[in-house]
DNA sequence: ATGAAAGCGCTAACAT
DNA sequence: ATGTTAGCGCTTTCAT
């Protein structure tokens, strides 16, 4: 196979527009020192040679990448996507970072590691080191783990922790996962229940805890108690439905109940159903995640909307300010969810 | 900001191993001329010092930038993000597609581009320019785009292009739309049904023509006539809304549909709710596309799973295999689609 | 404000 | 079988 080569390189257009190849890069790199005049004339050389730099060689020279890593939890990721159930965690973040990375001439790259592996270090260092990325962003569990935290520190690599609580480096970008959980729990208590259980994720994601906590405080400001309330699954279906079987077998049974994501919520209408509960008659119920699959359901389910996208996005633009040396903000930036209304929620059986 | 190097480049492996630059890449690149005992010297460094090759490098050097670019449709994609209406095309996509990249060291990414654009061709250059992938996956409707094809051809890229008919430059992987549609077809027939409607997808799509093809070959088998039995949608609820109608509305009333896609049989089950007509007991559905949303609907429907994932896999070695000079199969290489049975089929009504 | 020279990390081509 | 040399396309010094 003939060896390709760059079709037009900055040399062609300096030639084209007789200058030094310097002077063509600094119109590229939109920098100083160069005459309007000279500048339009290299630009016009540009423009008419269809000339664009490779970004290999803008990397190997000491600048950007313009190269913005995705880190998601392998196993996780690949299970859902076998499994499609609908989960577009992946698309959201797509549709939010690759836009915002295009805005601004940089790509969004995903890449899977396993978090529960001693490889994690290894397995990111090789990407770094191959793709010598601009920046990176974490996504649960991965913008909790210390070991992937102190590599990018080390490496002076600018990046955003998605989801995580502040501590630490990196810059973080939350979802306001306590204030969502209020929102939920607020409407139901608007709704007159007060039996109002919540169905958590893992311990080991930090977004449950928060979502407990902003359930907790919803529930004692309007003075009800949580007691026997509480179940824990680990976002899978069937650990949704042990959750949901405990909590609507238990006495004091609850009107309403809020799963932390879709498949939890799923498992949990299905319960209902099994259990002769008509949802949203005998049981109001909120999903904390508002993917596809829940809208088709009979009744479609009132959910949390989280701002995949809109976080992503927001990730990017920081990373890419970091990168150009802007400063950041000290505070988590919080990109809040909203309650979307549907069928599953009314008021609670007299 | 400090200016980021390499951490560890080739050099210091190989002054680590005490040897020349050349020897290490050769032992990288598993290059012939490398004595074992000399391999594993170097390869020993390689481990200690935690050494990856940088692909900016690699690349500079006239050698393989190990990026696949997979080109989606800008238009349509963004949609279907934005719809959330569980379109899982693009995480089959990265399940194949990077599953495989990762076997080889290869890394796969998502490009979106404009069809219906003039400047595909600038867009697309600027992308192989940046970039410089070494190979790049077509799906439709760019794997029909002439300019599109001419450019990868021009520039000696490797392509494939997914679910395109034969004829023209590039790699042509299928999923064999005709047969599966025929496999619909015949699995409707053998449940004694003969008025058999079907709501194709746009004209644009090679596919939507295929899809007729096997469905007017099977009734033609089975002696039935397809008259009055086509109707045209753009793969939107909207017009699958329209179709169903103008189908069920129809004198020769089908006593079964396949629509084109997940939405047009969406919309075909609510015109089928809003005629009083019960799926399946008065009117068989199937849908083209076992997408995540239709397994929720009631009855779940049956459907016609494309293989998308594999289809990706296969791409994805067909050009690494290209990229190594290896032989590529001169026929359209076909991956199958299967049948997958759901509540949506029974027999026609006395 | 512009240009010339040096080098980024790697590989192909050419020695030895 | 191994080493040496010369770039790849670009940006960073450092001149002018």
């Amino acid at each position: 196979m003939a060896r390709r080569r760059q079709a037009v390189t900055i040399k062609h257009v300096a030639a084209d527009a007789g200058v030094s190849l310097q002077t063509v890069s600094r119109v590229i790199n939109d920098e100083p020192n160069v005459r309007p005049e000279m500048k339009q004339r290299v630009q016009a050389s540009i423009d008419k040679l269809g000339y664009v730099p490779s970004i290999a060689a803008q990397r190997m020279s000491g600048s950007r990448s313009y190269l913005i890593l995705a880190l998601n939890d392998r196993e996780r990721t690949v299970a859902d996507w076998r499994a499609r159930a609908g989960t577009d965690w992946v698309d959201q973040m797509l549709l939010g970072g690759m836009l915002k990375c295009a805005e601004h001439g940089y790509r969004l790259l995903i890449e899977l590691v396993d978090t529960h592996n001693d490889h994690v270090e290894r397995e990111l260092s090789a990407a770094l080191a191959a793709l010598r990325p601009d920046g990176v962003i974490l996504t649960q569990p991965h913008s909790e783990n210390p070991l992937i935290i102190g590599l990018l520190s080390k490496q002076g690599i600018p990046f955003v922790r998605i989801g995580s609580r502040g501590s630490g480096a990196g810059i973080v970008v939350q979802m306001d996962d306590e204030r969502s959980a209020r929102l939920a729990t607020d409407h139901l208590l608007g709704r007159g229940h007060e039996r109002i259980g919540l169905i958590a994720g893992p311990e080991e994601y930090g977004v449950s805890g928060w979502r407990i906590d902003g359930w907790r405080a919803a529930m004692a400001e309007a003075g009800v108690t949580t007691a026997g309330l509480l179940a824990r699954g680990d976002f899978t279906f069937a650990s949704g439905e042990k959750a949901a079987r405990d909590l609507l077998g238990s006495p004091r049974r609850p009107t309403a109940i809020i799963a932390s994501n879709d498949q939890m919520a799923l498992a949990t209408l299905k319960v209902a159903r099994e259990l002769g509960l008509d949802v949203p008659r005998d049981l109001s119920l909120i999903s904390f995640d508002n993917t596809p699959t829940i809208r088709f359901t009979q009744p479609g389910l009132t959910a949390i909307d989280q701002p995949i996208a809109e976080t992503v996005s927001k990730a990017v633009e920081l990373i890419i300010a970091a990168q150009r040396g802007e400063d950041l903000p000290e505070q988590p930036v919080i990109v809040s969810g909203s309650l979307v209304e549907r069928g599953s929620v009314s008021a609670p059986a007299g």
